[in-house]
RNA sequence: UCCUUGAUAGCUCAGCUGGUUAGAGCGAGUGACUGUUAAUCACUAGGUCCCUGGUUCGAGCCCAGGUCAGGGAGCCA
């Protein structure tokens, strides 16, 4: 008996086992609130309705002790659920000692060092699901669709696009890398099976300090035999409407939860924009309008709003200090005062930090060298303009990785494309046509100063029918924060591996 | 690796221009209250002011070096 299927037993008499997620006590009465994985419910314990043990045992549960309760389910508009049980008896698994996390806020430092207990919070329940679902549906679109799933290895012996640091490892006495892609192996896969996917975790050693980087996630990497990059582009599209699809059909609630507001998930089930890497310079550059907005006149008015933002967070912070500094005023109003003065300062300080960050943004749009990769302000830029991911594709071919065909009418492209999703989020997905020509190759591989030998068995797919094909990577979490609109990727996994983080 | 911001009670923070015995709220403990949603009210306990060195009659505050963390750049999904 779970709590989410509650209400299909109003009136009724059931068992519910968890854990106290809040308990309040007033005479007679002690309210818990009831956590079981699947959702929360408030029981009441009444003293005239349970013996003196039981009652007082109630009395005592801190947070997160274990307990089960029998009792009959009533419906009460009040609640989270819309219903409450009436307990008739308690029994208590643990008392659990002190919770460290309380019902208050807490640093993102203090919450990381307690992630094995913070993922039983509402807010990180409701992330969890909303991942699982679209795992779920990343794997149904899939199958569906006839791809097969494969595995590619973990350990590698060659680091595949020479580009990432990777995290070494003692293979048998030889130097082994841990897997920062499996595309090489996908390709092969796909000229044994047709269509394949991969979906596993990718390591990448780079000391990255920002809200967008791993050291360990989950990718996702399809391909797709007798495919060019145009109609990787449609399944990309059509993979990721999918997903959004079923992540609004079926996580409402959890939606609901933290707040997500979903305009622009359904936006997203229109057609994605599709932009050459020229079209989107061009944008960044300011040079070229979208939709009647222009990037740099967007941040220029986005810094002025934040300028005025944080003139008014300190007007009412000092408004407020002043109101709580005069004699007199009730406690409660006072708690009211300093909650809120908190919240304010930390607005404060996040607004500040836009306030530092945008300028620094303005510089790289203006100063855009045509020619380089986009860098993440560039993305974050050119991706506010828009209610829904976009595709850049038909990159400098300088830029991106040896193994992506060249576009045969424009040999200085090479045809990759990267999907950038919107509200700033930047890429999620990165992919395009491969090469198919070996000496071509060849010639990219010494280009890119990397190790021929390890190569060898890549280029035999292009001595025996090779095809055109093509295929993408897309990062799991990536996807989950932009879905979710979280501050940063590490809310989007159970047990975060970035740099300077290796416990819990 | 670079730029930037920070570290004070279990947690979130205040602490003025360097000045006597370092504060609040939450959490914990005790008590009051029969409908609470981070309940409320009263009382109690709780401190290596990140570390090392320096300046000073005097350092939580100033200076130097370090450690750890937040944000950004590079790199990328």
């Amino acid at each position: 008996m779970y709590i989410r299927d509650i209400a299909q037993y109003e009136g009724k008499e059931i068992e519910l086992k968890g854990w106290v997620a809040n308990r309040r006590d007033s005479k007679g009465l002690v309210f818990i609130n009831l956590r079981d994985g699947s959702g929360l419910v408030q029981c009441i314990a009444d003293q005239s309705k349970l013996s003196e043990t039981e009652f007082n045992n109630a009395g005592k549960l801190g947070l997160e002790s274990a307990i089960s309760v029998k009792g009959i389910v009533v419906k009460d508009e009040r609640q989270i659920g819309g219903f409450e049980l009436q307990v008739l008896s308690l029994h208590v698994y643990q008392f659990a000692e002190e919770y460290p996390i309380a019902k208050k806020e807490h640093g993102i430092d203090f919450l990381m060092d307690q992630r094995h207990l913070w993922l039983r919070s509402q807010r990180q329940w409701a992330i969890m699901r909303i991942r699982n679902t679209i795992i779920y549906s990343i794997h149904q679109y899939f199958q569906k669709e006839g791809f097969v799933q494969m595995d590619a290895p973990i350990f590698t012996g060659n680091a595949c696009e020479g580009t990432s640091n990777l995290f070494e490892t003692d293979f048998y006495g030889d130097p082994a890398y841990l897997s920062q892609s499996g595309q090489l192996y996908g390709e092969a896969m796909a000229m044994a099976f047709g269509k394949i996917y991969t979906f596993g975790p990718t390591f990448r050693a780079e000391k990255s300090k920002t809200r967008r980087h791993l050291s360990e996630f989950w990718m996702i990497e399809p391909e797709i035999a007798f495919c060019d990059i145009h109609q990787n582009m449609d399944i990309i599209e059509s993979f990721l409407q999918f997903v959004i699809k079923q992540v609004l059909e079926n996580c409402q609630a959890e939606l609901k939860l933290i707040d997500r507001d979903t305009a622009i998930l359904e936006s997203s089930l229109e057609a994605f924009p599709r932009l050459t890497y020229d079209e989107a310079v061009a944008i960044i550059k300011g040079e070229k309008d979208v939709n009647g907005q222009n990037s740099i006149k967007s941040l220029e008015d986005e810094l002025a709003a934040v300028n005025e933002q944080i003139i008014a967070l300190e007007s009412e912070i000092t408004e407020r200090e002043e109101k709580i500094a005069v004699p007199g005023m009730k406690k409660g109003e006072i708690n009211f005062n300093q909650t809120k003065i908190v919240q304010l300062k930390q607005a404060l300080k996040d607004a500040e930090e836009t306030q530092r960050n945008i300028p620094q943004w303005l510089a790289s749009a203006k100063n855009f060298e045509y020619g380089n990769d986009l860098g993440g302000s560039d993305e974050t830029v050119i991706t506010r303009l828009f209610d829904k991911p976009i595709m850049v594709y038909d990159w400098p071919h300088e830029v991106k990785a040896f193994y992506l065909k060249r576009n045969p009418e424009h040999p200085r492209f090479a045809r990759g494309v990267d999907v950038l999703a919107p509200e700033g989020y930047g890429e999620i997905v990165g992919g395009g046509e491969r090469e198919t020509d070996e000496q071509m190759l060849r010639s990219k591989i010494t280009e890119h100063d990397l190790p021929m030998e390890a190569f060898e068995w890549y280029l035999d797919l292009r001595k025996y029918g090779s095809v055109p094909h093509a295929g993408f990577g897309l990062g799991l979490e990536r996807l989950v924060t932009w879905m979710c609109k979280l501050k940063h990727v590490r809310e989007s996994i159970p047990f975060p591996r970035m740099y300077g983080r290796l416990l819990p």
